[in-house]
DNA sequence: TGTACATCAGTGAACGCGCGTTCACTGATGTAC
DNA sequence: TGTACATCAGTGAACGCGCGTTCACTGATGTAC
């Protein structure tokens, strides 16, 4: 029952605002993109249904458009956390921990972005190999590979894929499969055995 | 608008076995929990919707059986797979890509079994631990460790867990991220990399 | 300075849909006497 | 051997629900003359 002064003229952006803030808000709390309902983020707003739809297509181009922008806030989480490390493989287990601890923090955005059925909105593989979080996970590999701590002999992004999918893996289970005796240090014990992996690779190589 | 014969006395069991089984059909043939209702389930079997309450409390208990049945064949799979391998480190590959292999082909089911939102029913972590494949995983660790392969000072579970998180990371971007350029072997790259680093672990404390 | 008018930001009521589930029932099948 | 009866395996119609979306509208706000 949130009420809600109507925008002055020119000024109705400002509901498109609050719309991805309260769809955020209600993603966030419920934490079940089924109960993020048009009504429920009219009604969190102050506003009727039908109004959602003087700023958005549909209800599909509003929850897309709440997790993207959440998906650049990954990107500037992880880039925030490797910042000021200096030595290349570790920089990858620290990207590795930020991304999962975001992911278990944001889940069920976690959840729309990279678990949904293929009917629905999601990112298709061009713009997610252009996302920022991406592309910068890439260059992370790239300096390591220059810095001669990983096999030069293969392809970046093939590298990024492998560590997203050991870095998805932790995430996705710590989401879906709650109560199970996961040890506090997973994410870290799994991503660093991993790039003990890939090093090997590199000295076998070299 | 299949129709079926009424059961005769005694034999209405016979149905309940028809009901599994549609579902498991629909299941894998839509490729979607939500397509799978009650009504197309009866319509599949040629029986009206209310005749499923004769023979199951609830949809979910429907869905979740079909499922669990689904997992003990999951089981078999990797059993099956891992059957002739002697070497112990390649027996943990070969299960991990057996596990990857039965998710990618049967994806609904992993979908639900494993990526479910927490509300529905799912398996508890108990049932979890108890169910035969992963009872099985820990084995395999286990024989490595006394191998000499892996390091004995570890918990065979928590390896169990890390192996599992990583085939489950690849088979769930490979279910969820279709159209990504994903490399043929990437499961096997992955679980290769992964045990290359868990055999390094053990290098370093023996 | 006053007023007619276009525009903008919404509203209220209703649309049709498909869902899981319940309830009172039917009619064939087997059994007891 | 015939018949009344209990049982079993279903059916048909309806329940209430919440969903996304559409449509005709309203009423305040600003602008032109």
């Amino acid at each position: 029952m949130n009420t809600r002064a109507r925008a002055r003229r020119g000024e109705g952006a400002h509901l498109r605002e609050e719309l991805l803030d309260a769809t955020e808000r209600l993603l966030a709390a419920t934490g079940d993109e089924e109960m993020v309902s048009v009504r429920a983020i009219a009604e969190a707003v102050g506003v009727s249904p039908p109004a959602i739809y003087l700023h958005f297509p549909d209800k599909d181009a509003l929850i897309f458009e709440v997790c993207a922008a959440r998906f650049a806030e990954l990107d500037r989480f992880i880039e925030d956390a490797a910042a000021g490390v200096r030595d290349p493989i570790e920089a990858l287990v620290v990207r590795g921990r930020a991304y999962v601890r975001f992911g278990v923090e944001n889940p069920e955005q976690y959840r729309v972005l990279f678990m949904r059925r293929g009917s629905a909105r999601a990112l298709t593989p061009a713009e997610l190999r252009e996302t920022a979080a991406f592309g910068n996970l890439v260059k992370a590999v790239e300096r390591a590979q220059q810095a001669g701590r990983l096999t030069s002999s293969e392809d970046g992004v093939r590298i990024a894929m492998e560590l997203w999918a050991v870095a998805h893996g932790v995430t996705s289970l710590l989401i879906g499969v709650h109560g199970f005796p996961w040890p506090a240090d997973f994410a870290d014990r799994v991503l660093r055995t991993y790039v003990d992996g890939l090093s090997s690779r590199a000295d076998t190589s070299s």
